[in-house]
RNA sequence: GGGGCUGUAGCUCAGUGGUUAGAGCAGGGGACUCAUAAUCCCUUGGUCGUCGGUUCAAGUCCGACCGGCCCUACCA
């Protein structure tokens, strides 16, 4: 027997589970219960993960406490996930005593191993919300090309980087006041000291192979960067004992959680953390996302190894799910909450259709409305469900027959696929492990059909016959639900019930039942109804547009996103203003810029023989097509900029925040090219 | 620019170098009526992205190119 320890990672107390969070607790509990049911003892943890500035502004915004607001949080979490099915032996929080403990012993390891230095880092420093800013809250005039509005790491136009502390102007996205730079001490881990064995142990096998060659590539091949991992208060979050007015970054305690979770489970059921952290003989597996996978396989062994806890054995790691092939996005109404999705849908749905697109692979995962509902509806309702509902009235009185009578090795095959499937489970290939399971239904009905028991039953003498042809039946589909319980464990509890026993080992798929009551047959699974998806996505667009329309002004509604995100800039006089030329331009010319990614070619005529090139970003909004011969505002004064692809002589003017929100201006009929703007 | 993944039927995908490339769904035709308008049988449909190479044999291995997705950046 496997002793087996799982995690999810954390989700963050910042918000609601939604549908993209539940590929990776779907994916781990259906590798929890398989393991459960292969009769392995495994424990599943997971945690809120509770620190950090995020949660500060946001119960700061709605007037309460950070602990009050994580306590909330922390059981709507838990209500969504036991709404799916997904049962944690423990769900703890980052923000406990256990974890501080934790945090503590590991944090004097590095010390020990003499990992951490300290170092004075120049860091922006919002006045009026007297918190330091990290990078993605400050937006500002790039130092290299001037270009305005740029977040606070890179520039977007001409892809410098630099500090937030460099930036012109810079502005806090929290308050719209200017920051100040200030001087704090940071803590530094340095985990290039471990270089050596991370680079082993990211290559042993542990990682999803394109993981693997990523860290190889992209970290491994140069000097590791210390890590910084210390923030200034005030921060929620652990002070670091040693350095007083420091927290802890969460990145370096939120993987802690793990153990802090671990250990309220030891206490609430006798056992030791040693056996569980600390020995060979237990295994570690962590599920996690693509986004978080070099905290994971970076930082997070290089404290295990340094505290001498035990290290993973494999990191699971999953991509994105994305809806009708788009990321999920609240305009659309696909980015679904999971408490709304079980308003209107049954978890099982969800649970096997992100089983049969579940691989080891780190691969994102598409939800098509139209395929759920085919998926469910004819591979679970038609193919397997059906097995069950068309033969259990027919023995309702007689039960299984005594002896398990020939069919023709059906059950045999049966069984003799179960190995197999269990490889692809243990595998994560779920995907693999749904098709074998589909290839066997695909086998069940024909049998049904063949022998026909509704033909059987009409005549007294063949009473046997139609039993034994419902005993194979019910057999075949008791075997199926046995495979699918980790999936659906609802399915595998009422087929329990129709068979008078408990479905809750991988081995009783092995043997037939025989000799024993059938219950009377009940409805196990509704029929997908299409309607309710597009319900339910209509209500998820409805709630976000009225929660983005928090301060509404006049009769428009229009939300205070776009001005809260980036607000209005100094003040400038009229005399600046006219500086900029603004022109009224037609788009004469358009092309591909093949080899950018963003970009597409522009001839601009200023009427007569006055025309401009310019490279605008606009690729993933507009084909070049549609836009020759509309007019649009163009800056026509600005000095022309060197670009890969040939030299741009200005700009033509959108809003929006980019991607396939581009929003060009045009102006209202009558204006001509040439005219000036202003 | 670099790295990774990927390209097989209308769609979603299987396919350890070895017969004539498969499944499910969708489409077409038929059957059945036990079952949640479920099921069963038959059937249409493919230059396996392109071009080279290795091999007795290539969807599969190698190279180049073309396309898609993801990550990342004057750094391999």
């Amino acid at each position: 027997m496997r002793q087996i320890l799982v995690t999810s990672a954390l989700p963050y107390a910042n918000g609601p589970i939604h549908i993209g969070h539940l590929v990776e607790y779907l994916q781990t509990d259906i590798w929890v219960r398989f393991q459960k049911l292969m009769g392995n003892r495994c424990i599943y943890i997971c945690a809120d993960d509770t620190h950090g500035t995020a949660i500060s502004l946001r119960a700061q915004k709605e007037g309460r406490s950070e602990e009050d607001l994580i306590a909330e949080m922390s059981e709507a979490h838990q209500r969504d996930f036991a709404g799916f099915g997904i049962e944690f032996d423990n769900y703890g929080s980052t923000n406990s005593e256990e974890s501080r403990q934790f945090c503590h012993e590991i944090w004097q390891s590095l010390r020990d191993a003499d990992m951490v230095v300290e170092q004075d880092i120049d860091q922006l420093f919002d006045v009026e919300k007297g918190v330091f800013l990290a990078d993605r809250f400050v937006r500002g005039t790039c130092p290299v090309c001037g270009s305005e509005d740029q977040p606070g790491d890179n520039c977007d136009k001409c892809n410098a980087t630099y500090s937030p502390a460099e930036l012109i102007n810079p502005v806090s996205t929290l308050s719209g006041s200017t920051p100040e730079v200030r001087s704090a001490k940071h803590l530094f881990v340095q985990i290039e000291k471990l270089h050596d064995f991370l680079a082993e142990w990211t290559q042993s096998g542990t990682l999803p192979s394109e993981s693997a060659n990523y860290l190889r590539n992209f970290f491994l091949n140069e000097p590791l960067r210390d890590w910084d991992i210390s923030r200034p208060g005030p921060y929620f979050g652990f002070e670091i004992p040693d350095s007083p007015g420091n927290y802890w970054y969460v990145w370096f305690d939120a993987p802690i959680g793990y153990i802090g979770s671990t250990q309220q489970w030891c206490d609430a059921n006798g056992e030791k953390i040693e056996d569980w952290w600390k020995s060979d003989q237990t295994e570690i597996h962590h599920f996690i996302g693509k986004d978080i996978q070099y905290f994971h396989t970076l930082f997070w062994p290089a404290m295990l190894k340094t505290a001498g806890f035990s290290l993973p054995t494999k990191v699971h790691i999953h991509g994105f799910l994305t809806v009708d092939g788009e990321k999920m996005s609240k305009s659309r109404g696909t980015f679904v909450q999971a408490s709304k999705y079980l308003e209107h849908l049954d978890p099982s749905y969800l649970r096997y259709y992100y089983a049969t697109r579940l691989s080891s692979k780190v691969e994102d995962l598409d939800l098509n409305p139209e395929e759920f509902v085919s998926k469910i509806n004819s591979d679970l309702v038609g193919k397997v469900v059906n097995l069950a509902s068309r033969t259990a009235k027919f023995i309702k009185d007689t039960g299984l027959s005594a002896e398990y009578p020939d069919d023709g090795g059906l059950f045999e095959t049966f069984a003799g696929r179960g190995s197999e499937i269990a490889e692809a489970y243990e595998a994560g290939d779920y995907s693999k492990a749904m098709r074998m399971i589909m290839e066997l239904a695909d086998q069940a009905n024909p049998y049904v059909e063949n022998n026909a028991p509704w033909e059987l039953r009409k005549d007294p003498d063949k009473a046997q016959e139609l039993q034994d042809v419902c005993t194979v039946a019910l057999n075949l589909f008791r075997t199926l639900a046995i495979y699918l319980a980790p999936v659906l464990p609802d399915l595998a509890e009422k087929a329990g019930e129709l068979l008078g026993e408990d479905l809750n080992s991988w081995e009783l798929a092995g043997a037939p039942v025989t000799g024993r009551p059938i219950a009377k047959f009940k409805h196990m699974m509704q029929r997908v109804d299409p309607k309710r998806i597009e319900v339910m996505i209509e209500e998820s667009k409805e709630e976000n547009e009225a929660e983005a329309s928090s301060a509404p002004t006049g009769d428009w509604d229009d939300s205070d996103e776009a001005i809260k995100a980036d607000p209005i800039a100094d003040e400038i006089s009229i005399d600046d203003f006219f500086k900029t030329d603004l022109r009224v331009a037609r788009i004469v010319g358009a092309n591909e810029v093949p080899e950018a990614r963003k970009l597409v070619q522009l001839t601009l005529s200023l009427g007569g023989d006055e025309t401009r090139n310019v490279f605008a970003g606009i690729k993933s909004a507009y084909q070049p097509e549609e836009l020759v011969g509309r007019l649009v505002v163009m800056v026509a004064n600005l000095a022309p900029r060197k670009m890969k692809f040939g030299v741009s002589e200005g700009m033509i003017v959108a809003s929006g925040p980019g991607g396939k929100d581009i929003f060009l201006l045009s102006p209202d009929d009558g204006a001509v090219p040439g005219q000036r703007v202003g």
